[in-house]
DNA sequence: CAGGATCCAACATGATACTG
DNA sequence: CAGTATCATGTTGGATCCTG
């Protein structure tokens, strides 16, 4: 890591794990309340928005929003309108975002386990 | 799932999803802001609370107090206490937490080809 | 249909000071 | 050393109403 001026008041040292840590990057972009289970429900194709909205019964519209701008931002999905009435907007898994299925994978099998022993 | 009385006005929701799901409840268990970090770097073994505090250096007394604590909650680590003076605490993870770890490298895995291909 | 805008409550987190 | 207590603030998320 770069060295930081000691006369500055360190500002900005909020995201120098992230900058260093692979994992702790990783965190910040799947770490969403939302994220992991938007992208799982992807994983098995395109989805639209009132299709992803039934799909996840707890979370309000402004979330889906907020959560799918997010996920597009970080280049995990790809949002595409459709010009037709009533408008269609689909969403779909980018490259990059359909690697994490591994780590959804990994972490269903956790869940199960930790459910089993620990019995949330 | 249980039905739910019609006549209710659905509180307790929330946490539908998680109750299904597997990835959605280990995701609500691991996903704090330093949950994943906290426990790869027990993965090297017991560490005392000032050692984590040091190798996290972003992070307030305050907070890492809670994460341990949500983490212990959470069975993933054991919490020793030795009646010494001065006070000396040890944090290690217990086989569930240790269990995360291939979760974690492929979170790695992940961030370094997430970065690489989105760049940051 | 797929959101955007606005307002507000709840919670998460930081700063600071104190303790067994 | 390893916390706890308290106050202050920022962020998140829900409710509601509106729009291209």
């Amino acid at each position: 890591m770069s060295k930081v001026k000691e006369t500055s008041t360190n500002f900005a040292n909020k995201m120098a794990l992230a900058d260093e840590c692979p994992e702790a990057y990783a965190s910040n972009i799947i770490g969403g309340q939302w994220t992991l289970v938007i992208c799982s429900w992807l994983m098995q194709g395109k989805l639209r928005f009132s299709e992803l909205k039934n799909l996840l019964p707890n979370i309000t519209e402004r979330m889906l929003t907020l959560q799918l701008r997010k996920l597009e931002e970080h280049k995990l999905v790809k949002r595409t309108v459709y010009a037709e009435v009533p408008l269609r907007v689909e969403y779909e898994l980018t490259s990059i975002g359909y690697a994490l299925k591994p780590i959804i994978k990994q972490l269903e099998d956790w869940g199960v386990k930790h459910r089993a022993e620990v019995g949330g």
